[in-house]
RNA sequence: GCGGGUGUAGCUCAAUGGUAGAGCAAUAGCCUUCCAAGCUAAAGACGAGGGUUCGAUUCCCUUCACCCGCUCCA
């Protein structure tokens, strides 16, 4: 399927727009139109209602261990910065990144290995992000010298192997991947966080940063929550709530933007059961994109190779999507189901932890104390049957709501041949959503503007209004407006025609099958409602 | 961030160094009795900034956005 078109009946009917458009856009901003906000809202209030108010605690889910409860929270976007310092956000999120000229290649400025090496009169830093660093480094200077390998020894060596960023001076480094030196620029931040400044004066200690994702805000709300609500382990917490990150490339529509909203639970539960509830979790999140239109063919639901594995995390999975603006093949994340241990919560609550020691400890800074102090606060869970105390594990599903939304749209665009009034057939696009996620549930149109037609439709849509969106249009040939309601996705349209002033029935037309069937005016309200769910 | 391409009305396209034209859509009305192309009317655009020029949508520079490829993707 042709991506401009969707992206261009999206903005046609008013789906999704560009960002500040007006003032020539904003890359990876966009804007939800009167269709969009619906089937986003309604993307999010599915989710909501089957994550969270609708979750039975009294029954064991299909594939559950055992009974779970679960709760919502929303907190603040803007954070204690020590939040961000400790989930290792701040870390991974400011570096230094160096690009080469010559090669168009981007390093992590603190990645990038080398040694001074001098040989033929010249000194200049070589460099590698080689596994096998040092004969690597060699083989370059000797390289670059055109030395053969007898006259190796003519190079000179100064100091050990060591960073780019120790160094200071790019100019007399040689690239990774570069064939002369000097090719690397100045380093240069790449904020992945979007700073912003707490008060009115500007200055290092009102520093904070947007929130690149929500889970943090549940981890330290974990003993709120616990506090407050009478929840027991096992349970879920649920957010949904706008994240930022400053994406290097945004691309291919929302899919990558640097604005977006997210979907996620944390669950927490005992280390023994943690497996259980992870395969739980990975399998019910998956099909629940089934049970809301994407095609099985086209999601899959991938596991990470054990070595892409923390050592902490017994298993990740992403649900992804083959969007239609990648190559054959490709998938795109929907949704990443991870197991993370005990990892956040005790990074929150002694410092933050060193994901690449085993056991985990605290990573310490240069004068051997914690890195960055964790809150001290005692996140461990006691249960009060057997008295015993941990340290719950969590199994975190994270969706994305902007990528779940423009997955349905790919999903649901369709042409497809429907016949014109002369029985000719044409091209008929069609946004076949979900009835749940469609922005307009029915449409009402009397079949001509007279006769007492508009009237009785008119009644019909204020009672079906009181229910759910409903659109009235009494304008023009009817097949055009039910062509207009097919772009918007509107899965039924109710015509009233001359009939109904007589025997009070009225045609029900369904989006998909073109099918139209006759209902009795007074039930259409209950026919349309058990057909959205 | 790099390279290539694109940018005229809501959409598809046209013309032009001298006040930008059409089809479809949308709007108002008429006509219509079930799947977009019946009639009438009015409305609507040169992505932004700068330069050259008497005059720039057109030529030049910059910038912004989108598409493709690379890079990145915690």
């Amino acid at each position: 399927m042709d991506m401009e078109k969707i992206v261009s009946l999206c903005r046609r009917r008013g789906f999704l727009f560009q960002s500040s458009e007006i003032y020539g856009g904003l890359n990876g901003f966009w804007d939800y139109g009167p269709l969009g906000v619906e089937l986003k809202r309604n993307v999010k209030e599915a989710w909501w209602r089957d994550m969270v108010t609708q979750h039975d605690d009294l029954d064991v889910l299909p594939g559950a261990p055992s009974t779970y409860e679960m709760c919502g929270l929303d907190c603040t976007i803007i954070m204690h910065p020590q939040v961000w310092k400790c989930s290792g956000h701040f870390d991974l999120f400011v570096d230094e990144m160096v690009d080469c000229r010559e090669t168009k290649k981007r390093y992590r400025y603190d990645q990038v290995r080398g040694r001074w090496a001098e040989a033929k009169g010249q000194k200049l830093f070589v460099c590698t992000m080689a596994e096998n660093e040092e004969e690597e480094i060699a083989r370059r200077a000797q390289k670059f010298f055109k030395l053969r390998a007898k006259d190796a020894d003519q190079i000179a060596w100064d100091g050990p192997i060591t960073t780019l960023d120790k160094i200071g001076d790019t100019s007399q480094a040689l690239g990774p991947d570069a064939s002369e030196p000097g090719t690397l620029t100045e380093p240069r931040d790449f904020n992945l966080m979007f700073p912003t400044i707490i008060g009115a004066l500007a200055g290092e200690e009102g520093r904070a940063f947007l929130r690149p994702e929500t889970a943090q805000g549940i981890f330290v709300n974990f003993k709120n929550v616990l506090d407050s609500s009478r929840v027991r382990i096992p349970f879920g917490i649920a957010q949904v709530g706008k994240s930022f990150r400053n994406e290097i490339t945004p691309r291919n529509f929302t899919f990558r933007s640097r604005e977006f909203e997210q979907m996620e639970i944390e669950f927490f539960c005992h280390p023994k059961t943690s497996k259980e509830w992870y395969q739980f979790w990975r399998d019910r999140r998956f099909k629940w994109y089934i049970d809301h239109g994407l095609a099985e063919g086209r999601l899959q639901l991938r596991d990470h190779d054990p070595d892409e594995l923390s050592h902490y995390s017994t298993g990740t999975a992403d649900i992804e999507y083959a969007f239609p603006f990648l190559a054959e093949g490709e998938f795109g994340e929907l949704e990443g189901i991870a197991h993370r241990g005990d990892f956040d919560l005790r990074s929150h609550m002694e410092g933050k932890l060193d994901p690449k020691s085993c056991p985990l400890e605290v990573e310490l800074g240069e004068d051997g104390k914690p890195k960055y102090k964790g809150s001290g606060r005692d996140l461990t869970y006691r249960d009060d049957l057997t008295n015993e105390r941990f340290t719950p594990h969590v199994i975190e599903p994270s969706a994305g709501a902007d990528r779940a939304t423009l997955a349905f749209i790919c999903e649901a665009y369709t042409e497809d041949e429907a016949p014109d009034d002369k029985g000719k057939m044409q091209t008929r696009t069609v946004m076949k959503l979900h009835p749940r996620l469609a922005p307009l549930k029915a449409a009402v149109l009397p079949l001509v503007k007279k006769d007492g037609m508009p009237e009785v439709a008119k009644d019909l849509y204020r009672a079906l209004k009181a229910k759910f969106p409903v659109f009235y249009d009494e304008k023009g040939a009817v097949g055009r407006r039910y062509r207009r309601q097919d772009e918007a996705g509107t899965p039924y349209c109710i015509t009233i025609d001359g009939d109904t002033l007589s025997d009070k029935t009225v045609t029900l037309r369904d989006r998909d099958s073109l099918e139209q069937i006759r209902v009795k005016l007074d039930d259409v309200v209950e026919e349309i409602e058990s057909r959205v769910g």
